[in-house]
DNA sequence: CAAGCCGGTGTAATCGATTACAAATCGCTA
DNA sequence: TAGCGATTTGTAATCGATTACACCGGCTTG
């Protein structure tokens, strides 16, 4: 007889309390728990509180994985960032997260650094429902969409910010690099220069190639000769700033100035021309692009483009949020083009 | 009649493929489906083939909320992290996410710098099964964790990194700050400064107290004096390298040489003073902390201590991975103290 | 040749919340 | 007071995959 009460079920001390545990102490149906619990106008008052003191009893929360199944949705979006550990992404990344996460979506990060065969598994965010949809900080991913597109998979929301691909129709937010590089050109040219080179970022790369021709154009506008030796390949880093300053020591003919693709860039070219004995400005003007953090505090502060990283990912967030949500997008262009600002520091002067 | 036939459901044109869908193209059973996709060695070669062969004719992707609900897991985590914008924790935040994705797991990020109930509300995601498990990035989360533990609610596997707590009985990843200071103080002592300042940390962090305190045992195991006026409240950031600069340039009796506890501070600190005409190291030495990307590009190069990043996010994925699994913790340490390295560069030389 | 085992497969219960639909209740008017 | 609509609540189907259990045939073994 004593026994029989031990062989109950402990029907109170279940792990984890589910809907069903709360209707029980509340004395409702779950239908009613799960109306109290999204929305609450359509329940009585007197129900709502019981609900909401049980839910408190049992300290009840509602299972996100099946909810989601219910719902067809996942309540997350995945942010594709070409090397996480460089700080310009981050903080598109910082913004993107606190838009999302004020509008109840989650995020997810993929690093888009990887072998071939992840890059592709990527993707299946989107076809899998973990994902309700996706931001692109990485314009060479296009081809991996691409090949998913012609394998007939369904599209979902894709949003591309920074770069951005023209083989494919879907949105973007980006900024107006053609004028960035103007600006930057157009600033050494009024400081008296008129050996101007570039160091541009990687090739096959939309920034690159949008402003080295922002930087070209700017130069023929102005009758400036656009000489091809001075103009260097390289990618966003600090390496290959320092590579180009190699060449550019290596000049018998060197240009006075140089507008980099890239802060980093700046920063590397900088750096080594420093410890050969070069002075910037006094040897050598320098313009950046980005204005990321420490620009402002390098040695000397850096005269470069300021890029509103954080418009950028709320844009970015926010046009996602509509094409996930199916707002029409009358209102919502394809193209955002945000406006860029030269930031004037130290880094440039007048030729000597 | 012949309406009869469209009056038919169109049941090869689906929106999406279920596994149902498969099953009847193959024409096996949904749980052949399943099995055949996640241990297909309990499938015959004959079926396999087949189902192999329906998924690939339906473009069949498992729903992972379903999967998800039925298996009561999430196959994410979460990373909590204080200013997702710093280049520091983007770093960390890379390796993890390199770890993690290859054992499977998604990653969810979740900045901490917001609203305090925000904060409380990030937790909800172990609590409702949106995530497996957490890495905390943030120190200061101890409170949230500590309050929600008093609410009764079941532990997940949580592991702390960079920054931890002693009020909870979490494990934790991290390196070694006390003698990461020594070792840096020591540095400067050896180069024959007995003149040494401190630039710290915010206040109430674990970071800051580890390293002030490595920072006086060193001075105090050398019988050298330790000047409250020189030990400069601050936090991680350029600008309390700044302000820290003005105060170090108002003083009567100046170190010659200071011991900042991060980098940004050592920036902002060489430039500050570099506006003013003070020259590092000629006039002032300066070691940083964590050895960030631009550290060895700075004008100078900056002499700090090298935090070994890559490390630390792996070992914090593994550790929560083996948490996840339920692995004998055994061999697993509840705190796992990675070495620093004292990198030394230009920013320090021997006093005047 | 019967019993037992095993690999391979199908049936159906299950994960936990949401929501369409039905039913009950209430108030108010004709 | 009957009847109608509005409000509130309950019943049960549903989302889509996983997996416990049952079953079946074939092979080994005593």
């Amino acid at each position: 007889m004593v026994e029989k009460i031990n062989l109950e079920p402990p029907a109170v001390i279940r792990n984890r309390p589910k809907i069903q545990d709360v209707a029980r102490v509340a004395g409702v149906s779950t239908a009613t728990v799960s109306r109290t619990l999204s929305k609450p106008e359509a329940v009585s008052k007197a129900t709502r509180d019981m609900v909401l003191e049980a839910v408190q009893a049992t300290g009840y929360r509602a299972d996100h994985a099946a909810r989601n199944l219910r719902r067809r949705r996942s309540g997350a979006i995945v942010v594709l960032v070409p090397n996480l550990g460089n700080p310009f992404f981050s903080q598109i990344l910082a913004a993107i997260e606190n838009t999302m996460s004020a509008a109840g979506y989650s995020v997810l990060i993929a690093d888009t650094m990887q072998p071939q065969f992840r890059k592709q598994q990527i993707l299946e965010h989107l076809h899998n429902n973990s994902a309700d949809g996706m931001i692109v900080l990485d314009g060479s991913m296009a081809e991996e969409f691409l090949r998913s597109e012609t394998a007939g998979i369904a599209a979902s929301p894709v949003v591309f910010a920074c770069e951005w691909t023209d083989k494919l129709r879907y949105p973007s937010v980006r900024i107006d690099n053609h004028s960035g590089a103007a600006m930057a050109v157009r600033h050494l040219i009024d400081l008296g220069h008129c050996k101007i080179g570039h160091i541009a970022g990687p090739a096959h790369n939309v920034l690159t190639t949008a402003r080295r021709e922002g930087f070209k154009a700017e130069l023929k506008a102005s009758g400036l000769k656009i000489r091809s030796e001075w103009d260097f390949d390289g990618d966003f880093s600090i390496e290959a700033g320092i590579q180009a300053a190699q060449s550019w020591f290596d000049l018998d003919n060197r240009p006075t100035a140089m507008f980099c693709a890239s802060d980093e860039i700046a920063f590397g070219f900088i750096s080594e021309l420093n410890s050969r004995g070069i002075r910037v400005p006094d040897d050598v003007s320098v313009v950046g692009f980005d204005d990321i953090d420490i620009a402002r505090h390098f040695i000397p502060p850096l005269t470069t483009i300021h890029q509103p990283r954080n418009d950028m990912g709320e844009m970015a967030a926010r046009k996602l949020l509509a094409n996930i949500l199916g707002v029409a997008s009358a209102d919502q262009q394809d193209k955002l083009l945000l406006p860029v600002e030269l930031i004037v520091r130290k880094s440039t002067a007048a030729p000597k």
